[in-house]
DNA sequence: ATCCTAATTTTGACATAGTCCAAATCTTGA
DNA sequence: TCAAGATTTGGACTATGTCAAAATTAGGAT
């Protein structure tokens, strides 16, 4: 995130100390939980409020400022990198997420031919596996 | 489901009436949420706690005789619909959910590029878009 | 620079979806 | 039919988030 000041202006956004420690929680740490922002924005604010990192999320988000990806299992992530579509890879171990590229062209797997009259607009692809550091360890 | 007590007997699991009344409420109600699936048991089989059904939903999908999927700010749903690798359509609106075949050949999304090193598993893929009786209504 | 108004933040209660645990009950194989 | 082990149950508990009202703050107008 370049300007974050600038960013909330240019959305019509009050510019608020909360939020800007938030956004910059977010930039910081991709793939965060709220819980793990709320750990990021309070080292740059010194307090934030629980519900306040919500609220910024939530306000982020809508304005599509940030984006929200809510694997299984797993508490909400956010992230701000915008607007190209990518995709999600996660360890079924561990959780860990890492961003991929659309494997085929841009929006690979949007068109199905069986849609069943709805109006689609977003495919949202993730990939399940393994990471690196858990095929190392022994399963249990 | 053909025959659920021969497919619990198949996985060497006892069988139980709870069993068999969930798999018989997932077999029903595809899609449908724990809370749904309560309901479907125990108008078949009079009574059931909810804790039974977590379990028995749990155990199912450990064997992989039951499909449980997450679609963002929904309770987790179940399909007793596998092995076919298709995927899901969302409404946005209502939650509505469609099965919808893969769309390019089998497995559209599996082969990325930057894999990071991940071994993946599955490609899971979420369209999200309106459904027809939501595109009708008047958006709010 | 100050004030006003609307928006934001905070606090604390509440909601939902699901898990953990121990006691009671059932299923299965001998 | 019995015993052993698995399942079911009830109740407490956890995690993640939302709701609502009061206190505070940002931003434009004076």
């Amino acid at each position: 995130m370049r300007d974050p000041e600038a960013t909330l202006r240019q959305h019509d956004l009050p510019v608020t100390a909360q939020r800007l420690a938030v956004l910059r929680a977010v930039s910081k740490h991709p793939h965060a939980t709220a819980d793990e922002i709320t750990v990021g924005a309070r080292a740059l604010l010194g307090t934030i409020s629980r519900q306040s990192v919500y609220n910024v999320l939530n306000v982020l988000t809508d304005k599509g400022i940030i984006r929200r990806i809510q694997p299984a299992d797993s508490a909400a992530l956010y992230e701000d990198r915008i607007g190209d579509n990518h995709h999600h890879l996660v360890c079924r171990s561990c959780g860990k997420t890492e961003d991929v590229c659309c494997a085929v062209g841009e929006a690979p797997c949007l068109h199905t031919h069986d849609h069943h009259g709805f109006k689609i607009d977003e495919a949202e692809v993730i990939y399940w596996g393994t990471c690196p550091a858990c095929q190392q360890k022994p399963r249990n």
